[in-house]
DNA sequence: CCTTGGCCGTGACAAACGTCATGGGCGAAA
DNA sequence: TTTCGCCCATGACGTTTGTCACGGCCAAGG
């Protein structure tokens, strides 16, 4: 049975040089590619593809989120997440999501054909170091609010700036971030903002 | 003439799928393959590559650095940059260091093998919205000491943790960071550290 | 020669920031 | 029902930060 496969990343030329390195094998066909997450579930359903390797960050929304659509609306799909950034929160969130694999972009290319196979057979794929991590990193301790603040102060801004942004007080814009400091260890705002994103809270 | 290409780029997937879409090409012939900036030297003699295809971001050396050394020792290999960010500074840096050509990782795969061809006929490949921002951007305003400890201040620290990093006087450490900031148009030190980022002034 | 500009430092001041205590409203769990 | 945690807000506090004015050192260039 060949492998339907469906590719999705914002860069055309990681794109499409990963469509021609997994073209060269004779099980899979790439049926698809998009470039952006919000049209991934419209060319599963077009393309009928059965495996779905999807970046992470993509504009529109962003891999996971699409993940999670896929799950929902097309479950004979499988989807193999595949990312730049080997984020322990990153792997725990594409898997509540219903991603059955997860591959970082510095896995040696030869394994991502092997990768795309196992998932399509129903098998889970994941980075064993990554899992370790995950799990003793836990989930984020960032309450949802925290987070949504953190992310609005990322640009760098004012406290005043993001109060506007968020359409909070600034004094609870200053608690929750001062909060979000705390649980991440960060000295700063700055650093908080740092951290989180290194632990894929964000 | 069959081109002598060599591929350097720290993401394994991403090289071999480089390296796989450019070996379908029958005018390109991927002889080398390596994952730091400071093996692209060595490689480029052993392989006798004509052609170097060089992403920034590496370990090691970065690209830039890298293309200045094969520009320096084995000016026969032309160097075409490609890079996950389309940042002016970048551009203007790697064209100083001695690329011949400049391509984002947006551009549609098709295009890749062209530009590959072009550089190797000693023509220059450049993005041209890429060169109109980076005439338009000009140089690093900033002063080597101020660059120096806005480098410092990127993790996120105190300015005690800054000036103990660099051995400068707390005060001298501010005055720096108020130039920066003034300079780049930011409102913290945050925001200096992001739009100096953007535009490759770090 | 003298001016210019980068570099380093000090001191002072206003603004922004991080922390804390406090309090009310709300939904979920015990 | 009561408790607990999250959410929102306020006010107060001490610290950090950004800015400015000022002075001294030094090398380059008019």
């Amino acid at each position: 049975m060949v492998i339907r496969l469906l590719i999705a990343d914002d860069q055309a030329l990681v794109r499409g040089a990963l469509a021609a390195l997994l073209d060269l094998e004779q099980d899979i066909d790439v049926v698809a590619q998009v470039g952006r997450g919000d049209e991934v579930v419209e060319a599963v359903r077009a393309s009928g593809a059965t495996v779905a390797l999807l970046d992470i960050e993509m504009p529109g929304i962003d891999g996971i989120a699409a993940a999670a659509l896929v799950g929902a609306q097309l479950p004979e799909c499988r989807v193999l997440m595949v990312t730049t950034f080997g984020r322990p929160g990153y792997l725990a969130r594409a898997m509540q999501a219903g991603a059955a694999g997860f591959v970082v972009k510095d896995t040696p290319a030869a394994e991502l054909a092997d990768a795309v196979r196992r998932v399509s057979m129903g098998l889970r794929v994941v980075d064993l170091q990554l899992a370790a991590e995950s799990l003793a990193q836990g989930d984020s301790p960032l309450t949802e609010r925290e987070t949504y603040v953190l992310a609005a102060a990322r640009q760098g801004g004012s406290i005043s700036d993001v109060a506007r942004a968020v359409h909070l007080s600034q004094g609870t814009v200053r608690n929750h971030l001062s909060s979000a400091i705390g649980k991440t260890g960060g000295k700063n705002r700055a650093d908080a903002v740092r951290v989180a994103e290194e632990r894929g809270w964000l």
